[in-house]
DNA sequence: CTAGTGACTGTTT
DNA sequence: AAAACAGCCACTA
């Protein structure tokens, strides 16, 4: 919950698990990111695990608009305290095209999404006024 | 405030 | 190749 003024005022989701659900929902299908590439990518480099929980968290309608199944750990595996939920997400995966290889890994250096081109949105940006 | 909890990760066995 | 370790961190109680 979010403080203001030292009282609790929102019952939302924290910033910084947004910023990760944010970043999250821009990975397309297919393509994989890993959790510290997504902490990374937010600027926080050693908050991995961090992200972890953030998606551990998601529960409910959040679950319909943010594509928890493309982030793996830095083997490329499925990670979760329960099996349950890893074999879900492989299904979820091998159901967008992502193949694993016989131990269960994705081909990081395959599937990997770069992350968002920032550069490219700029320069469309740009694009699009010279028009 | 402190302590406990993870869907982490690079390094070392 | 796999497991154990030791840092790491946001968040919660």
């Amino acid at each position: 919950m979010r403080r203001r003024g030292g009282a609790r005022v929102s019952t939302g989701p924290p910033p910084f698990y947004g910023s990760v659900y944010r970043l999250v929902r821009r990975v397309p299908r297919g393509r994989v990111v890993t959790y510290g590439q997504v902490a990374a990518l937010l600027g926080r480099p050693r908050t991995g695990r961090a992200v972890g929980t953030a998606l551990g968290a998601l529960r409910g309608p959040l679950l319909d608009d943010v594509p928890w199944q493309r982030v793996v750990d830095s083997t490329g595996r499925c990670s979760h305290r329960d099996d349950f939920w890893a074999d879900i997400q492989r299904e979820l995966l091998e159901s967008e095209g992502v193949r694993f290889d016989r131990r269960g890994r994705v081909d990081l250096k395959r599937m990997r999404w770069s992350g968002p081109r920032r550069k490219l949105v700029a320069a469309a940006r740009l694009n699009h006024r010279a028009c």
